[in-house]
DNA sequence: TCCGAACGCGCACACGTGTGCACAACACTT
DNA sequence: AAGTGTTGTGCACACGTGTGCGCGTTCGGA
């Protein structure tokens, strides 16, 4: 942080205060007009670049969100990010980034560096924090949105932005009965606990509400330590249930790795097996085949929590939101066959 | 930015003034054991928060670094940044994220933000600046370092670290001729012309000095306003010509979107044309077929541009960075086969 | 000519932190 | 007892900016 020219150094040059200056940049009213002129022109000729701390500290706030995610190098969050930087930039607001990953301590960490920094708040993407952490932060005051948090909470400062998980279950059993099958497999990430069951549930309740049976739902889980869609690559060359005819992955990264993994195995999908992620990553429409996946707002999660959080920062009160997911149908399911039927 | 508790609250309830709080909770010596046991004691109690905003303006630097990118949402950015914030943690720095697309203005608008906020200094990911720009931001004094940058620089605090484009294009001829390939295709990408020129360069020098005849490759580039991926796409479905047998792409993306333009098209890969890419994504080992490609090291990237970085904010200077991409042999690349030649 | 109002500007403080210097109290040495 | 060194603490300032209040000047109207 170089030395640079302030308001005094100005004033110096212009024989007048640094107040005058100040208010001269500012446009204040009641500055003869000859004064602000010079003060103006010198100000732009000894390149000065007005310092956005002391503005800070002054004005007790920083004109800054703190975003707390767990990974940024997922293409899921970065376009979440995206969708809150955008909105940022346009309130003249900047981003402090912070990368955390799946680790209460890691997070606890950042968010408390994001508060020394006094950021006006904090949005955290994809959080793990407990109970008892939550406690903790209601009592720091820093307004906090969380983004496709795995709890709720009570606290009028703290809110969240979801998708409704239960509902993208739903749809997904949905589209898989009306296309005929009636045994079908979950594969699920046990990273996201909250979301996970939340989308299993839809999805088994609904299957059940349409008459199929229990025993023909199989569910997996992948290992915690590995990444998704490794996960699903193991999942579906591990998958020995015979009859299963389709299965709905907790995301697409899964769900990539599923066709991988049945393409190894030498099972052709969607003809013997019809397969449905959730997300709709960039690279889900250009999978071999193409994915059919539950869609995700993305754009709109980060900045419906922007904007959430800015009324929060600004002293109103906002509900939790709640976005819709929506079916996109590509190749990778289709009609369950008469001939194949159990 | 709430109020919190100062160092001046603490003083007060502990009977002393701010100058020995402070002193404590720094760990000067020359405070008394008990006073400072008290002092620590009372400060855990009252929940404070030190305020890092006065700190930098006290000490003249705000442990900050600024992060100017074109797409937050691009995996591959977010492979770089992920290794930034990893340095940037361990320095016990903050990363602070500015978005601007490929737009001289946006970028220069980003970098005037973030010197307000007297960042420390600033990594440029993927710059389109040109020559006047250039000068402009060298005389602000800023310490900078571009990544992927399409220009080199000559002033001290200009740093830039990139692959070696023309020695990776170079590996993908050597790879394609190994393989028996004399006639081919280069997919290149407009939107980023310095890259796409030494990358293209390398691998049409390399293919000519193994013998190929100039007039046996092929280059189209894809329009400036899609994603690289449809772009891919669209050049695979054009794709017209006789006895090409083999596609370099300028990158993952746009090779990931000729597998399925190629495959729309009926074009078996990599039975009828081989394809190699640029980046190593994650999602490369899962296209269909494993897309070969030339790998960039992503994170390694984003942290030597850090430590560069810190290396030059501590006065010292650095020499630019140049690192060597490596070729990834998977399964959309194959020998030609004899009965294909032309 | 006199008086109130409007105008243009500066003083002094605030924001929260760190530090050079000074000063008082105490321990130790001669 | 006097001098010297050490220890613990506070004063006052700095960092750069914004603003309430007051003061002097000018203007307009009676």
């Amino acid at each position: 942080m170089a030395r640079r020219v302030s308001i005094m150094d100005i004033a110096a040059r212009a024989g007048v205060s640094h107040t005058t200056v100040s208010r001269a940049l500012r446009g204040h009213t009641r500055i003869s007009a000859v004064v602000r002129g010079r003060i103006i022109e010198l100000a732009d000729q000894m390149g000065y670049v007005p310092n956005a701390i002391a503005q800070s500290l002054q004005q007790q706030q920083s004109c800054t969100i703190g975003v707390v995610i767990s990974d940024i190098a997922d293409p899921f969050w970065g376009e979440v990010v995206k969708g809150i930087d955008d909105v940022c930039t346009s309130n003249g607001q900047s981003v402090l980034l912070h990368a955390a990953a799946h680790d209460e301590k890691l997070q606890i960490t950042a968010i408390r560096r994001l508060q020394q920094r006094r950021v006006d708040g904090i949005i955290v993407v994809d959080s793990q924090l407990g109970p008892s952490e939550i406690r903790q932060l209601e009592a720091s005051g820093s307004p906090m949105v969380f983004i496709n948090s795995q709890r709720t909470f009570e606290s009028s400062s703290l809110r969240s932005v979801t998708i409704d998980n239960y509902a993208g279950g739903a749809i997904a059993a949905d589209h898989l009965v009306a296309l005929g099958h009636h045994k079908v497999a979950y594969f699920g990430s046990p990273k996201r606990p909250g979301s996970n069951l939340k989308r299993s549930l839809g999805f088994i309740d609904t299957l059940v509400a349409h008459g199929v049976q229990r025993s023909r739902i199989v569910q997996n889980e992948c290992a915690t330590d590995i990444a998704d869609i490794d996960g699903g690559y193991t999942m579906a060359q591990a998958l020995n249930e015979p009859g299963v005819t389709a299965v709905f992955c907790y995301n697409d990264a899964i769900a990539l790795g599923a066709l991988a993994g049945f393409r190894a195995n030498g099972v052709a999908v969607p003809h013997k097996i019809s397969v449905v992620g959730f997300d709709d990553l960039a690279m889900a429409r250009y999978s071999w085949p193409p994915l059919t996946t539950i869609a995700q707002p993305k754009e709109l999660l980060g900045q419906t929590a922007m904007h959430n959080l800015a009324t929060l920062i600004g002293g109103a009160s906002v509900t939790d939101a709640v976005l819709v997911p929506s079916l996109l149908i590509r190749d990778s399911s289709t009609p369950l066959l008469k001939g194949l039927r159990s």
